[in-house]
DNA sequence: CCTCCAGAGGTAAGCGCTTTCCTGAGACGT
DNA sequence: ACGTCTCAGGAAAGCGCTTACCTCTGGAGG
């Protein structure tokens, strides 16, 4: 592997030029050394170690994003948001995939610091956890503390910059849109319980309720793995364990689609004798048939607010920024009156 | 920031005993000094420099991904496998999006050898672009003589170890499947005509049309970009072009699923009127209505095998290894026997 | 009691680059 | 002709770590 030092070598200058002129720095080099350097340069097809860079510039150039899978289609969209700011910045990032362990997801926040990235954005859901909750900040304070930059997604116990999607705002959209609908018996089909996200949307879909008059109990709630299997598992269990069910709630796009297919295999017509609501309105809700009533959230735009904060400037005495990122709601064909 | 030296003078040990310790080398050390040193690093809250470490060890631990877009279902699945057998064998993936940008395809290759990584799996579909293709053949072999280990997905002008998707034999089937179902007129939405993609599953459909004692003119095929409202134009298109058209073969399961909504807004009854097929059997297919009649790739097992091939060890005699993914026919309820 | 060796720990030479500071040479003014 | 300023280019000191090699100690073996 060539060298800067081979390149030097070889075009007959020092190895300062050489750098000078292919980091094209301000500093004047004559246009004949220029022109011997690059071509020296591409004759050894010099490629200069980036980590050697990184370690001799004082800058950090890259950012980390910590998502729970990028395959699933919430995280693809906020990923996609993120990618297209930082490569405006010129910068690149480096994508983790939690796959929802917490071990791994504090893992990666110390690879990212070890690599010396410029900003960590954090994306997945906050935990119902208090000893990975605080080791987790314990990390990211540091991380911030040796010039690090951080963005969460969601609520997380950190302190700094944040976007937080209203999500107990958007299961409030989604329950009150079914009772004022007429329903009465619904079932909630949630994702884990040790995820913030999951409890936010149903507290929002437990106040729905109280104040239509109704109440939301274990038997109504149904907590699964926040994919499209969960959701068509979850949506079985409901509709054997529920007499009187009319509407579910899922409390995102994928476990609703799961849902949709379980309903279709037992011949219930949707929204005819049960009205399905789902959560985040994913690319693909409008494709399923009935298409998906949905409480929407701004997933690309997310990304957009997350990865801009993450590489602001940030003053030492700055307060940090929280931003809202707004649910709204979404009624397409797979929501109807009650019978 | 903490460095290896602070941690040192702080427990009153060498560099090399902090060193030893945090890396656990196979050299022995007291238990003692041991113990100093980690609450040492504790303290100090020490976190390696991972770019310096990088420099001063000879091996390279990261692999590198290039792909057009995560957030496009067919790359997030082989995705999914490239992660997991990285994971496996202990290695961060970086991913990184082209976005279907042949210069930042090139780019990419560039930074991921900057960066020492150990090896680089291109997921993309190769290009009928000479210039480009001679490009970036010579900078994965300028990488590859430099220690680094190649694995391409799809057909590329560069020698060395591949997946390649059985493209064109999936385009057969899809074909023979329609023409057996009696269709005689149908309309393909194709992909980019610059990907090897669409043209090897476009030349495979047209196989199955001379079999069949047709063809596949220009008039039937139309070219959009590989995503659902490219598919959902390029239906609208076929449809107001091609008389008597009663079968739609997409190069891909989005734009199958745009065509389908295309399809719906017209109320042409799906199968009856038209028949539909798709190609990938992307997760959502089972999911739309009616569900889509596809071509199976083993996506997720693509990338398993890709990243196989990219973290093996490579005898410099050995002759690359081309492996084929096993395309096949998944009729399910958007095809029908011509009414 | 001396030699020898193994094991624990330290010393210091890099890894490949950037950047500060220095040098030498020409340009310019008087 | 001399001093001074400017500017292109080089020398060398790191950046934070790893590791080959060296040193010193204590105990085993004769």
């Amino acid at each position: 592997m060539a060298t800067l030092a081979d390149v030097a070598r070889r075009a007959g200058v020092s190895t300062a030029t050489v750098s000078r002129i292919i980091n094209n720095s301000p500093k004047p080099v004559g246009e004949a050394l220029r022109e011997r350097v690059l071509a020296a340069v591409a004759e050894l097809q010099f490629v200069p170690n980036a980590n050697a860079q990184q370690l001799a510039r004082a800058d950090r150039t890259a950012v980390g994003v910590i998502v729970h899978d990028v395959s699933d289609p919430y995280f693809a969209e906020i990923t996609r948001g993120l990618q297209r700011v930082a490569t405006e910045h010129g910068r690149l990032v480096i994508i983790c995939n939690s796959y929802r362990d917490p071990e791994r997801e504090l893992a990666y926040v110390d690879l990212l610091h070890a690599h010396q990235t410029a900003a960590i954005v954090l994306a997945g859901s906050g935990y119902h956890d208090a000893p990975i909750t605080a080791r987790l900040d314990r990390k990211l304070r540091l991380y911030e503390n040796t010039g690090g930059r951080v963005a969460v997604i969601g609520r997380h116990q950190h302190a700094g910059d944040a976007i937080v999607p209203e999500n107990e705002h958007g299961g409030w959209l989604a329950g009150d849109a079914l009772y004022r609908l007429g329903h009465t018996t619904i079932g909630v089909i949630a994702g884990p319980r040790h995820l913030t996200t999951t409890t936010d949307r149903l507290s929002g879909l437990r106040r729905a309720a109280r104040s239509h008059g109704h109440r939301l109990t274990t038997k109504h709630i149904e907590y699964a793995g926040f994919d499209r299997n969960g959701g068509a598992a979850a949506a079985a269990t409901l509709l054997d364990r529920v007499p009187g069910l009319t509407a579910i709630a899922a409390l995102n796009d994928s476990m609703a689609v799961g849902a949709l297919a379980c309903l279709r295999s037992r011949r219930i017509d949707v929204p005819r004798r049960v009205s399905l609501i789902g959560f985040d309105d994913m690319p693909i809700s409008v494709d399923v048939t009935p298409s998906l009533s949905t409480v929407r959230l701004p997933l690309e735009q997310i990304g957009v607010q997350a990865m801009s904060l993450a590489l602001r400037a940030r003053p030492a005495d700055d307060e940090p920024q929280v931003e809202h990122a707004a649910a709204t709601l979404v009624l397409r064909d797979s929501t109807a009156p009650r019978g």
